[in-house]
DNA sequence: TCCTAAGCGAGACGGTACGTCTTGTCTTCCA
DNA sequence: TGGAAGACAAGACGTACCGTCTCGCTTAGGA
């Protein structure tokens, strides 16, 4: 019982770590922010950092994990139920954030993103795919694919400052990558 | 004059740099490897690294490139000349040095892959599309995609210890990523 | 109350305790031991043992002259009653105790023998030299030389895996100590 | 030729670092000052410290081990040459230097005298007694009987801030101790 | 043939991050 | 109400790495 309740402390530990780690982004690039800078924003001494995290990136990955779940929980369109992915919210968001992605994204960050969309759609994805019966290639390829075409996209964004509004970003991706995604399902597919 | 017929010394440097991160790519993975266990391999002192390069992605990248001029110079079947990527020589080559490109890809070194590819290809590929009309997307874009594509698909596939053999990779490679480009491609176009 | 009617309990934890360091001085040197060892082995919490002891040090000092006390109680040899230091009775101690003690005793520990030492002692010594009538050096002088030098003495015999028995041990110490403080006392002084 | 003969810099960092510890115990108690006080102080770098010291301790070592060779340095009485150890001289330069030795003597530090003072002291004492012939007890005994006699004065001298001068200091190190050593001597001996 | 400039070895150094460790305090909960 | 559990502050530790710098030695190519 203890052991899933976490102690009050302790939640209030990982929020301050969670919202320095945020208004740090804001100043720098993620890169240069270190676990010191960390915890002297965040008021915490640097045991208790490494009493909830393993490192940085351990302490970005639960950040940007706790957001996709959050844009999962928002309600969206009903159309958009059969995308693999919520690409146009995830534009929007990170429009919302583009500083704090910016400073993510140019560096070492955008691995730890990488991994952490990989690890969150691809259940979803995969799910979505082998209800749609064989396909031609492997589903970890599909997933690989298009998680990483998505996050690709969004790193070009960010790199050219946002040329292009959410939408079309979005019907880029959707361009790009659905086709490909189509060639490889079954074809009595309907919706994708 | 001195800067392009480099002292016979200098040549001899870099090279025994190059070859010294090649050796060490083969024991260990490219993250963990320091410019200190790349001099002392190389048997040359730190000054003489500094003076040959800026830090340890760029002699990466700098070997990267080589590998790459060399895969367009060998003689490739005339039918895959339309192609944007040299993907099926690509994967083979790969293949023949997997050991030191499981150690490039997982971590750090893909990145500094993912920017040389991009660098590299990306006139190609640019002048391939500029040719054939207008497009539906950036060719920044389009570049951005392709070649992120690829390189997914590559670390994928040495990620999971090479499970099918490079035409097939080349060909879901293809299968994949081919349909998103032609839909963004003027309809006129023949080849690809 | 409570105070002298010590709780069980709390007696049960000073037990606890105390063997739990003895426990782990026999596997390793006391400079090593963490209380965060102790209170494992103890099966105690923090806020137990900090409750009963000031730190590590304290605890150690509270079980050794525990023994030093008990040493005191058993019956010894009467031509031995007036010596300055039960240095014998030590010697074999010790010896039983072997590995507790070169554990102690290489490192931090051996100050806090002394000081131990000192402390108790110092007393009996200060009794039987005041007897004496008045001395060339200082009390304290003299109490320091003693103690001193006999936990120099062990310190060494343990260093150097016991090389000699305990009789050998003592009698040199006798033979070294004794001397310089006959030397100081007033002359008239008989026994020692 | 280059590897004793120290790069400048790297004995300027040396002197520096000596310096500073020097400075600082005439601050602060010597446990209370940590290497990151030392090299703040010394306005050398984490690096370059660990460069040249083990640790704190050795760089305390290797200050103290260079005082002692400067004492010997220093022309003596000729009357005292057939001492063990320059007890007066000792005494002397603490006494000229006791807020140094104080915060040195109270702590941890303690024991990297003992250490050094054993290490150093030792091989002249054994010279000095192998000489006179056969001992009744091992020379190592008697190294450690009279330096760590010596140091348990001296720390006795500071933690009662200096109560006798210099000379009464070393005449009853004499008057204790020597009566020992001569008793374990071959009575030939004439000097000691 | 000598001179001069560059390459180079060797490695000290500043700067700084890292993750681990330990101590002693404090809070919270449970029996 | 006191012990158990353990979060926490504070901060030291020794290691690692990087990129800069200094200092001579050596070596090549031009005068």
């Amino acid at each position: 019982m203890d052991s899933d309740q976490l102690d009050r402390r302790a939640q209030r530990s990982r929020e301050l770590l969670t919202a320095a780690l945020t208004e740090l982004l804001h100043e720098q690039r993620y890169d240069l922010i270190s676990v010191r800078d960390i915890i002297t924003r965040a008021r915490v001494s640097r045991s208790t950092f490494y009493l909830h995290f393993q490192d940085k990136d351990d302490l970005l990955a639960s950040n940007f994990t706790d957001v996709l779940s959050q844009l999962d929980q928002q309600p969206s369109d009903a159309r958009l139920d059969r995308r693999l992915l919520p690409a146009l919210e995830m534009f929007r968001h990170v429009q919302a954030h583009r500083a704090l992605y910016e400073s993510v994204v140019g560096g070492r960050g955008l691995e730890v993103l990488f991994r952490a969309g990989r690890d969150y759609w691809g259940k979803t994805i995969e799910q979505t795919i082998t209800a749609t019966g064989d396909t031609a290639v492997p589903a970890s390829i599909l997933i690989t694919y298009v998680t990483g075409a998505f996050l690709n996209l969004l790193k070009w964004w960010l790199d050219n400052r946002l040329p292009y509004p959410p939408e079309r970003m979005a019907a880029m991706f959707e361009e790009l990558v659905m086709p490909g995604v189509r060639s490889v399902l079954p074809l009595k597919h309907d919706g994708l």
